[in-house]
DNA sequence: GTTATTTTTGAATGTTCATTCAAGATGTTG
DNA sequence: CAACATCTTGAATGAACATTCAAAAATAAC
């Protein structure tokens, strides 16, 4: 039997991209071939159809968000440090030119229930990252303060995510969670 | 000369309610001429073309949708009352069966930089949400504070907009507003 | 009531879409 | 190296797409 000759990683990481970027209707398979470099051939025998890579696309990026959330946590010597630097960070990327939010939150307002099972996989994907947060926070909370805060977080995440868009929003992102978040005590960001 | 023949408004908001529903990209002219009833021909002689249309759907929506928010403030006590009716109706619509978001946000996560006039033209209208929470805020705070607490109910909105596709999220949304927005005093709310 | 102007109609257009498939290439097995 | 299984190729396919247009109908002007 012949092996693949490509890179499932690679052409999973510039599909998710593409996807990312332009959306699930906003990308056709002729984009994709242009951006993976597979022929149509090969992207079908390897993922079944647009769905299946779909699927895939956003498995990837789950996997790298969460795994790069569980590194942040670790480096930061509080929850309540890392949690800050997360969140400074997503509204640093806001202000690069080309933002594009995140490919989870975009899919999740994008597909339709027209494609209940896509709908349900991205939700299960957010729900997650707010378990991560909350698994944390049960270290120092009780069950309730734990899930009240992974919520709160997960809704700050969410509300960066889209107020991003706009033009020179940093100073009032940055002001509205000093002001809605006073417990993860700013004082200490520079 | 002949009059047009059809009700703009009505035709611009089923055409909102489809573009709302099924996205930008995932709405085709011939599902607008099924649920508007109007055949090709006029509707590019009345909008022009896709784009056209859309836009003026949008600006449909965001009118209903600021009169709405201005008729609410007309009929409460406070301004802190509008505003926990507003974000508890949010909820409450995130709880109905088909939920979709509000098509502002869906539109500005969807739109891409390859169409920045229709980008730019959602986040005006965002914005001009943002500023009537603003102004009223003006009249009780500081220019800063008000500032920060219209950005800080925008956050929310936004989040509430995002976090409602998760079913069963109506206690996990209500106790994080009360953990975030103490200053809206929630005991009044039943 | 005739003419002038605008709107409606809906089939037709060319393009782009997701997907297929037969032929060729490549790696694995014995 | 022969036989086999798997992967790659890329042109082809039919469906769906946004848009057009000439003819017909409707209204306004005089």
């Amino acid at each position: 039997m012949a092996r693949m000759q490509f890179d499932k990683e690679q052409v999973l990481k510039n599909a998710s991209d593409a996807f990312w970027r332009l959306g699930y209707n906003g990308t056709s398979m002729q984009t994709i071939v242009k951006e993976t470099g597979l022929k149509p051939g090969s992207i079908y025998l390897a993922f079944g159809n647009k769905e299946g890579l779909f699927k895939e696309a956003l498995d990837y990026y789950a996997q790298q968000s969460i795994d790069k959330l569980e590194l942040i946590l670790s480096q930061h010597n509080s929850l309540e440090e890392a949690i800050k630097y997360v969140l400074m960070t997503f509204i640093d990327e806001s202000c690069q030119t080309k933002y594009c939010s995140c490919f989870l939150i975009k899919s999740q307002l994008e597909l339709t229930d027209e494609s209940p099972e896509l709908q349900e996989y991205v939700s299960e994907q957010l729900r997650k990252i707010e378990n991560v947060y909350f698994t944390h926070f049960l270290k120092n909370n009780n069950d309730g303060e734990a899930k009240a805060k992974a919520t709160s977080i997960m809704l700050h995440i969410f509300g960066i995510r889209v107020y991003g868009y706009h033009h020179q929003s940093r100073e009032q992102l940055v002001n509205a969670l000093h002001f809605n978040l006073p417990w993860l005590l700013w004082a200490s960001v520079h």
